[in-house]
RNA sequence: GGGUUGGUGGUCUAGUCUGGUUAUGACACCUCCUUGACAUGGAGGAGGCCGGCAGUUCAAAUCUGCCCCAACCCA
């Protein structure tokens, strides 16, 4: 396989076009075979000298999308950037699997039910499902051609990160920062477990508004009945109180009274409080076990009874009398019905309302009480919000969504799960007295529906019986440990301490995350990764936006908007994607364009066809010459300057500035000028050392954002006969600046009188080779004479010591308002009326502006000149040179 | 309903934190040109009251307030 490549590649030069199709699979297949971006751990090695990303892993089972596209192109430029420019990067990958989407993958692919196996032997099936999807997904990564390490990566079902997993809980309970506590929960009735309130999202369904008549069953009040508004009439079992608001005077008198139930006729007191919402309805409300978070707090805060009417399925108790064992649909529509038949149904209207579904399968969810584990936060918040301070933000602006975030955090962190498969929890519980017993460290991972606890008897009372924790974790409390996992986390049973097989690594320098995913995913891993370290897992986190379609919309399968890597690869090449990647400022959402694709592609052909130019005009490896001559000099000075810019914009993830930067620099500035002047000097050792020193320059800054075509080239043209880990372009170092020094002014005037010149022959539309006859040229182009004469074919060209013959008369004046404006004030304005109207005086000898009664010095203001030609050809006027030109 | 972020030629955007009078670039459009690589190239041109209204200031795309629109997060 390496040796078709090899031979590929030597036979590969700068004939013809370029064709990435060829190309890029090409350096793909040998860059994972001869593992050109694997990482080696060095446990001594200074953290600070290595680069470690900690990529959040996609979910499997999901195909890949734009999403992950982009974000791992992004993380890929600072991959590149950093490992020419440090050396040492770690860019891992992972694959989230373990996921309550993985289970139903795995059921539907299998057409089995996960209740029929044991949790163990489910798990093996998902991980051999998951297996080939993870192979796709592997590919399809690797047709990004993103630097990944592919040594280092992980899945979170493997008994490796199960282990891990159930370290975290146990340090954290005996940290004292978890507890078992039976308390209301948000719950999925279809998936059957409890899920915690990030999963829970909002959808508008289709509804009825019934308002139902309540008896008044005390004789407080002259009132025999009063009319509720309920969208649940499924929940009236489960009704435990009325509440009014205190400041609701034409309800006041119903308060500490007591209703009658209608069909169930269970008495219920009618008490006050102000979290009733007075608009909605008759201002008169329910509460019951539980319809909303409402009556959970109203549950909590009046100490009010439980009446479970809707069990763990979504199916009506023997509470509900009549309605038992039918589903809450069913209930609803049945109740309804026999209201109305009994009189009791007032009204009945269809709304539409937000329901709170479960993210994962749409189903709106209920409220339930269970004995569940929570992670605390609540008490932590000051720490976590300064753990996030600590860290670097790019862009900064997306720090307020995480302090937010965590000012609104209301409950601690539900961490059980109800379901068959997941990493379940190390504890056993004593069937006597309840007591918790956790596993040992060394003996995880454990699964205590089939292992023994490590004790015989229960330490708290001697019993010997024990009941096994049926719940599984939650999946961020395993997607959490990410940094953990990539460093190797463990427990060492003989120095009793918790260690990390690459310590270097952790902190990890960057950690990117979509900005949509800040509240749980980054927030949970830092929490997590700070209880167990005492220290901020990463140094900086990258917050990328989202890919929209071409009218900037939201890319949805319902909509039908949805563009599919694959489609895009198989129309453009990756370095063109890459390119369009690039353009957006990271952190803002932006548009997939075709036109910036196009765009990228113009680029690669720009670089090879100005590759194979410099390839005819210069040897590959000149001798730099003692004396470098003032173009020459001017263009290598330049590219100092880039390389300095573009360090520092890599360097704080500003990947849209460098990609326009470099851009602008390699097509204007050296294709256009400088290429067409060396076309006219290639003997010359000094422009032949500039061009190919500018050549490979530019194929090393390109080289992160263009990794296919910048390594073609340099294989074709610089890479020396030897092993592909020496030789790659991505392996370099990054460029420095050399140091050079040269006249810029001259060399921006000089760039000024040819654009001048280019402009004329393009007035009269002349070719561009076309000859002129003398040109003369007024203004500071020291060195570079040569240089316009021979690219813009003058016959003879002049450089005048003293302005032409021209009469001058005061155009305009512009005033430098930066530093007249404090000095003034609100004489400005008179100064300007005055300019305007003529009313004013130059004084050259002393070199003062006198108007409006003011001296203005000179470097506050500039006079502009119109000049009038009064010699022979036609004169042109730059910013800083005057050009004339005699052409017939 | 609350919060956050954004609104700049036809399209996408730079500039906004740190106010300074010609608002950046790309794409599309029009005109012209076969430069020793690239016509999938090059030169030039037209196109914007910087979402709206007020305010602060000598001066506002930039600062302040209100409003409109969009996205996201939270209810």
């Amino acid at each position: 396989m390496s040796t078709d490549a090899e031979q590929e590649r030597d036979e590969a030069g700068l004939e013809g076009g370029y064709d990435p199709d060829a190309v890029e699979p090409r350096w793909q297949e040998t860059w994972v075979d001869e593992e050109i971006y694997a990482y080696e751990s060095d446990p001594e090695r200074d953290p600070n000298t290595v680069y470690a990303i900690d990529t959040p892993p996609p979910t499997v089972s999901g195909s890949l999308h734009m999403g992950h596209l982009y974000g791992h192109t992004l993380q890929d430029f600072a991959a590149r950037f950093q490992r020419m420019a440090n050396g040492d990067v770690l860019f891992p990958f992972g694959y989230d699997d373990n996921g309550i989407a993985s289970e139903r993958l795995t059921e539907q692919e299998l057409d089995i039910r996960h209740q029929d196996y044991e949790r163990r032997e489910f798990q093996e099936l998902c991980r051999e499902v998951c297996q080939e999807y993870e192979a796709d997904f592997t590919r399809k990564m690797q047709d990004l051609g993103c630097s990944i390490d592919w040594n280092s990566t992980y899945k979170t079902i493997e008994p490796r990160v199960q282990r891990i997993s159930q370290l975290s809980f146990i340090d954290l309970y005996e940290q004292g920062r978890e507890y078992r506590k039976k308390a209301p929960a948000i719950w999925c009735p279809e998936c059957e477990t409890a899920i915690s309130q990030v999963e829970m999202e909002d959808d508008e369904r289709g509804s009825h508004f019934n308002d139902i008549a309540f008896e008044v069953a005390s004789d407080g009040t002259d009132r025999e009945e009063f009319i509720i508004s309920t969208t649940r009439p499924e929940l009236i079992p489960a009704c435990v109180s009325v509440f009014v608001h205190p400041d609701d005077e034409d309800n006041q008198d119903l308060v500490g009274e007591t209703a009658r139930i209608p069909i169930f006729e269970h008495e219920v007191p009618i008490i006050e409080d102000e979290r009733v919402d007075m608009e909605k309805g008759t201002g008169v409300v329910m509460c019951c076990t539980f319809g909303d978070q409402n009556d959970i707090e109203w549950y909590q805060a009046h100490d009010l009874p439980l009446r479970v009417a809707i069990d763990e399925s979504a199916t009506m108790t023997d509470l509900a009398g009549p309605y038992e064992g039918l589903s809450t649909e069913e209930a609803r529509e049945a109740i309804v019905e026999d209201l109305d038949e009994e009189g009791y149904l007032r009204d009945r209207w269809e709304i539409t309302h937000a329901v709170g579904v479960h993210e994962r399968c749409d189903t709106p969810v209920e409220y339930r009480v269970s004995k569940q584990w929570y992670v605390e936060v609540l008490d932590h918040k000051e720490e976590y919000l300064e753990a996030g301070r600590e860290m670097d933000w790019y862009p900064e602006k997306m720090f307020t969504r995480y302090r937010h975030w965590i000012e609104g955090l209301e409950w601690d962190w539900l961490i059980s799960r109800q379901r068959d498969s997941g990493i379940p929890f190390p504890v056993w519980y004593c069937s006597e007295c309840d007591h918790e017993i956790l596993a040992r460290k060394e003996d995880l991972p454990v699964d205590p529906l089939s292992d023994e606890p490590h004790v015989d008897s229960c330490p708290e009372c001697g019993s010997d019986e024990f009941v096994a924790e049926e719940d599984v974790f939650d999946t961020w409390a395993t997607s959490s440990l990410t940094p953990l996992i990539n460093a190797g986390w463990d427990w060492d049973e003989e120095r009793e301490e918790f260690t990390m097989a690459k310590p270097e690594l952790y902190p990890f320098d960057l950690r990117p995350q979509g900005h949509d995913i800040i509240s749980f995913w980054l927030f949970h891993t830092v929490i997590k990764c700070y209880e167990h370290t005492g220290e901020v897992p990463f140094d900086a986190t990258m917050i990328n936006g989202h890919v929209l379609d071409e009218n900037r919309e939201k890319m949805s399968k319902s909509r039908g908007n949805v563009v599919a890597p694959d489609e895009v690869l198989a129309d453009y090449p990756v370095d063109a994607v890459r390119f369009w990647a690039a353009s957006a400022a990271v952190g803002d959402d932006f548009p997939y364009q075709e036109k910036d694709l196009r765009a990228g592609e113009k680029l690669l052909r720009k670089l090879w066809n100005a590759s194979k130019l410099v390839d005819t005009l210069a040897p590959r490896d000149p001798d730099e010459p003692d004396e470098l001559e003032p173009i020459d000099r001017w263009l290598l000075a330049e590219l100092d300057d880039a390389v300095d810019a573009l360090t520092d914009q890599l360097e704080d993830y500003e990947f849209a500035k460098a990609r326009d930067r470099l851009r602008t620099f390699f097509w204007n500035t050296f294709c256009d000028d400088y290429l067409e002047i060396a076309k006219t000097r290639e003997d010359s050792p000094s422009t032949q050392y500039a061009l190919r020193t500018a050549h490979r320059t530019f194929l090393e800054l390109w080289a992160p954002f263009l990794p296919h075509v910048t390594e073609e080239i340099w294989q074709a043209v610089y890479a020396a006969d030897d092993e592909l880990a020496e030789t790659s372009i991505h392996t370099r170092e990054w460029p420095t600046p050399q140091g050079y020094e040269a006249d810029l002014e001259a060399g921006e005037t000089a760039m000024e009188v040819i654009s001048a010149l280019r402009r004329y022959k393009s007035e009269q539309q002349l070719p561009l080779n076309a000859d002129l006859e003398a040109v003369s040229v007024y203004g500071p182009v020291d060195g570079f004479e040569d240089a316009v004469q021979n690219v813009m074919h003058v016959q003879e060209l002049t450089v005048l010591s003293d302005e032409p013959e021209v009469t001058t008369e005061v155009a305009s004046i512009d005033l430098e308002y930066a530093t007249l404006g404090p000095k003034f004030g609100a004489k400005v304005g008179e100064i300007d009326a005055g300019i305007d109207s003529g009313e004013y005086e130059i004084d050259d000898e002393a070199g003062v502006l006198r108007v409006a009664g003011e001296e203005l010095e000179d470097d506050l203001f500039d006079v502009e000149l119109e000049r009038t030609y009064s010699g022979d050809g036609k004169m042109i006027e730059t910013e800083s040179a005057v050009v004339i030109l005699e052409d017939d």
